[in-house]
RNA sequence: GGGCGCGUAGUCUAGUGGUUAUGACGUCACCCUGACACGGUGAAGGUCGCCAGUUCGAAUCUGGCCGCGCCCA
């Protein structure tokens, strides 16, 4: 047993160990265990895209939490981690880094492609790990998964083949959001709509007879006209009534095309007057399926979005959008078609991963009916089989889920995993199968080509919960451990993955993949901006890790600001966390200092009497009310409050009073046996205390506790305190109020008394109840100590205050203090005191004379108030008697 | 445009009908007191966004307004 603990707290030196620790123990395995309390967990699998943020190590601070706390309830505890291949992500970030070194990732072969990609890949996800171990994070290594693992493919090509058979997948020529830059259909989820600023050009469609004038057309648009194929108008609108059932000519190619009538038109819009580009927009697209006489023409955008095709003039081929844009408008100002432009705000489509603007485009494409799987996830949700903490997010969840459109799952990138079907060449026959046919089951022909797309790396992780414990297998994890518990991630994901994972969970397991759904907050840095790489303002985990402790960071994220909200992380956040551990630390050091040689670790509290020093007494009270506060905290999910809780209890319960005032009684100034009580109430509440802190800061609390005598191997398994082991002392806790208020009251006046730091004057008190100055009288000497005064000695009803004294009343007592110099005079404190007494005295005479607050409060309220009103009355009587000799003294 | 949420000391925050409105950071004063200056002690700082209403009583419930944020179209 080591005597010493450093003075410092320096987390370099304490962290790694615990780590190599608890792996070689083997602690965080989930047991094999077949029956018996279990407690699951998934971690969502990060990105192999870049490495951990700090949003990410908040989530798993939360999941750590969970995990070590109910692996210390003894539950068998699976916490399963792993990466996500995040198909475009990843390979946008590839392209990202190859066009540093000036080479275009399309003009690579595809085998190059993916060995650039698997060589990102190895990287990050080396540095995802170290980021998790070098955090503390107790996952199960051992049940590590990545989405492109053998397993993922295999279900996941097993899912779509089931889907498929059962009519939910299909493939169809759709309006997709199509990403320019990445070249691929993306889904609905993956836009993002941003407001900007464009021209809004009023253009002249001149009837296609010849006669005069024409129709007024508005558009943000102009390079689409080569795709029109109709002009819409709503049918009650007068301005057009005429136009309908006419033809106009298409600007720059002379094409007529039909007007059109249709409710789905915004008369208020621009003239009236819409163009219709069925191939490049969704409602465009949506009106030409209404009207059979608007054809969809073939498209005029390649899949770079640059002017192609028989529609389009000579010269405007190969122009890119933006440069096409300007030289259509060029081109329609110079033929007479343009009558006027005007400024107009409206929200653009971008990709969310390449940042492009989205070209809405018709396409061949797979999709999943997600609406038929919608069902029994709101039935979970509304029955609370599955819930939301914070609850308030049930609601967003609903509205969403009763608004499903089709799943586009095929991406036409490189990266993911390949979509499982098969086209026959001959008999032109889908072939879908979990394993590559090679022949077609209709004409037995051998030519099958490969579809060349991949599946939207969604389409794999939706079935995380399960996959990655064996499904479709019947494995002895899935049946032990699934459904899981708790899934912790973020709600910019709730409808990318949450609620996905929900649709797949009870379609192919028939069950729950999880009872809870915790959403963290978002982070943001001092001036209340989001973190983001791409801000710039968002620290790198490892080095704050290295900097300040990862205990120092984890305690920070949770802790003093609610982890469920978006709130600040600063740097003054990250010094709270690190003082609080060096509290911590100082408190084991202290208690080390007052501990024999050889001491034995606690096994539960001392039996106290009514002997017993009235501290211990109360600290094993506040113990046991704190730690029930900490378990009520983290059965609902309020981990910022249970920190909060502990927090509290160590800074200011255990260090400032408790300590404070069993400083005399260990270093042996009261007695052996004093001593002796003391030091064992101590080391129960400070290893209790150790063990409940365990979860939000595992390294500097397992080292501290190897450091005192103990009883276990490794606190990380070590059993979590029950609130009962120590008793519930409420006169106790009476008492000490009475005491804390002497101690307050009495320092307050040495302050503005501006005593010296030296003094110790004298102080009276004259109690205004017998079990005050039974209190005040039986711990005078810990409230002298504290209250750094000579003497404390009572002052007999009827007595006045001697001259020179000061004073403060509570409601206890009133108390004296002999002033440092004649020159001082009565503060101004209680002056102040008596405005505040008075005017609460007012309000509640103005309450108890209002009759109906007599009829109509509780008894238990009228009666309170009475006596809060004859207690203020009583003081503000006191305070006045001791005021008066001052103002005499000081006219 | 629709939906959801939020406005409490300089900042962040607790508080779902009766509390002298909680805590932290910051500020000010004194103190390197034998665990800890990453500390101790004390103090200052709030018409709980505004206006109505409900109620004996509103930071808390209702409505309206103002401001901010997020999601969806």
């Amino acid at each position: 047993m080591p005597k010493e603990i450093p003075s410092r707290f320096v987390p370099s030196e304490v962290e790694a160990r615990w780590q190599g620790e608890w792996e070689r123990a083997g602690c965080f395995r989930a047991p094999d265990t077949p029956s018996g309390p279990r407690f699951a967990m998934v971690l969502p699998p990060p990105n192999v895209t870049g490495v951990l943020t700090l949003g990410h190590i908040l989530g798993d601070t939360v999941m750590d939490v969970l995990a070590r706390w109910h692996r210390m309830r003894g539950d068998a505890v699976l916490w399963l981690p792993g990466v996500d291949h995040a198909g475009l992500s990843t390979q946008v970030a590839v392209r990202r880094h190859l066009a540093k070194g000036k080479v275009r990732l399309e003009d690579l072969p595809k085998e190059e492609v993916l060995r650039q990609i698997g060589e990102w890949k190895e990287a990050r996800e080396a540095t995802i790990r170290d980021q998790t171990r070098l955090a503390g994070f107790s996952v199960d290594w051992s049940r590590y998964r990545y989405t492109m693992d053998p397993g993922s493919l295999r279900a996941t090509r097993e899912v779509f083949v089931r889907l498929y058979r059962d009519g939910l997948i299909y493939r169809g020529e759709r309006i997709v959001n199509w990403d320019p830059k990445m070249r691929t259909a993306v889904s609905d989820l993956e836009v993002v709509h941003r407001e900007e600023e464009t021209d809004l050009l009023f253009l002249q469609y001149p009837w296609a007879d010849g006669s005069p004038g024409g129709l007024v057309v508005a558009t943000v648009r102009p390079e689409t006209i080569f795709g029109d194929t109709a002009v819409a108008v709503h049918p009650d609108d007068p301005r057009h009534r005429e136009a309908v059932g006419r033809s106009v000519r298409v600007p720059l190619t002379g094409r007529a095309v039909p007007v059109i009538a249709d409710s789905g038109i915004d008369p208020e819009f621009g003239n009236g007057a819409l163009k219709v580009t069925p191939r490049h927009d969704l409602l465009d697209h949506e009106i030409a399926k209404r009207h059979p006489e608007v054809v969809i023409p073939p498209s005029i955008f390649d899949e770079s979005a640059r002017l192609v095709g028989e529609l389009v003039p000579a010269r405007f081929q190969g122009l890119y959008r933006d440069r096409a844009r300007a030289q259509v408008t060029e081109a329609l100002r110079e033929g007479g078609f343009l009558t006027r432009t005007q400024r107009y705000r409206h929200r653009v489509a971008h990709s969310e991963r390449s940042d492009d603007v989205i070209e809405p485009s018709l396409s061949m494409q797979w999709f999943v009916r997600i609406a038929a799987l919608a069902p029994p996830v709101s039935e979970a949700v509304r029955t609370g089989a599955i819930r939301f903490h914070p609850d308030r997010w049930t609601l967003t969840f609903h509205r969403w889920m009763e608004n499903l459109e089709d799943w586009c799952i095929s991406r036409q990138v490189t990266w993911g995993h390949p979509i499982p079907v098969q086209y026959c060449e001959d008999c032109a026959m889908e072939v879908v199968s979990v394993e590559p046919s090679v022949s077609c089951p209709r004409c037995h022909g051998s030519r099958l080509r490969a579809d060349p797309d991949v599946l939207d790396a969604w389409f794999t992780s939706w079935l995380w919960p399960f996959v990655t414990l064996g499904w479709p297998e019947a494995t002895a994890d899935l049946e032990r451990y699934y459904p899981t518990d708790v899934l912790v991630t973020g709600r910019d994901i709730m409808f990318f993955w949450v609620a996905r994972m929900m649709m797949a969970g009870y379609r192919f397991t028939g069950r729950r993949p999880f009872e809870h759904v915790y959403f963290t907050g978002m982070l943001r840095d001092e001036t209340g901006r989001k973190l983001s790489k791409h801000l710039g303002n968002s620290p790198e985990p490892l080095d704050l890790i290295r900097d300040r402790g990862a205990d120092a960071l984890r305690f920070s994220l949770v802790h003093p600001n609610p982890v469920d909200q978006d709130g600040p992380f600063t740097s003054s956040t990250l010094d709270g966390g690190r003082n609080f551990l060096t509290k911590l630390w100082n408190l084991g050091r202290f208690l080390l200092g007052h501990l024999p040689d050889g001491a034995a670790g606690p096994s539960g509290p001392p039996p106290l009497d009514g002997a017993s020093a009235l501290e211990n007494r109360w600290i094993l009270s506040r113990w046991r009310e704190n730690a029930t506060a900490v378990d009520e905290a983290l059965d609902g999910f309020e981990f910022t409050n249970a920190a909060t809780v502990l927090h509290g209890f160590v800074w200011h319960d255990l260090a400032d009073r408790y300590v404070e005032m069993a400083k005399d009684a260990l270093q042996g100034a009261r007695g052996e046996l004093a001593r002796r009580e003391a030091r064992e109430v101590l080391q129960f509440v400070f290893d209790r205390t150790l063990r409940q802190l365990h979860p939000f800061v595992p390294h500097v609390t397992e080292e501290l506790w190897h450091a005192l005598p103990h009883e276990g191997t490794l606190l990380a398994v070590s059993s979590w305190p029950r609130p009962e082991e120590a008793p519930l002392d409420r006169p106790a806790l009476a008492t000490m109020e009475i005491v804390l208020d002497g101690i307050r009251s009495l320092r307050s006046l040495r302050t503005e008394l501006a005593t010296p730091a030296s003094d110790l004057p004298m102080a009276r008190f004259r109690p205004s109840r017998p079990e005050a100055a039974r209190a005040l009288e039986s711990q005078s000497s810990v409230i002298m100590r504290l209250g750094r005064v000579a003497s404390l000695t009572v002052l007999p009803d009827g007595v006045a205050a001697p001259a020179g004294y000061a004073s403060s009343v509570t409601p206890h007592a009133e108390f004296f203090l002999e002033r440092p110099t004649v020159a001082a005079v009565e503060p101004g404190g209680l002056a102040r005191e008596r405005r505040k007494l008075l005017e609460l005295l007012e309000k509640t005479r103005r309450s108890l004379s209002d009759p109906g607050f007599r009829s109509r409060a509780p008894p238990h309220v009228v009666a309170e108030a009475e006596e809060k009103a004859s207690e203020l009355a009583e003081r503000i009587r006191k305070i006045d008697g001791n005021l008066a000799p001052a103002r005499q003294e000081t006219p």
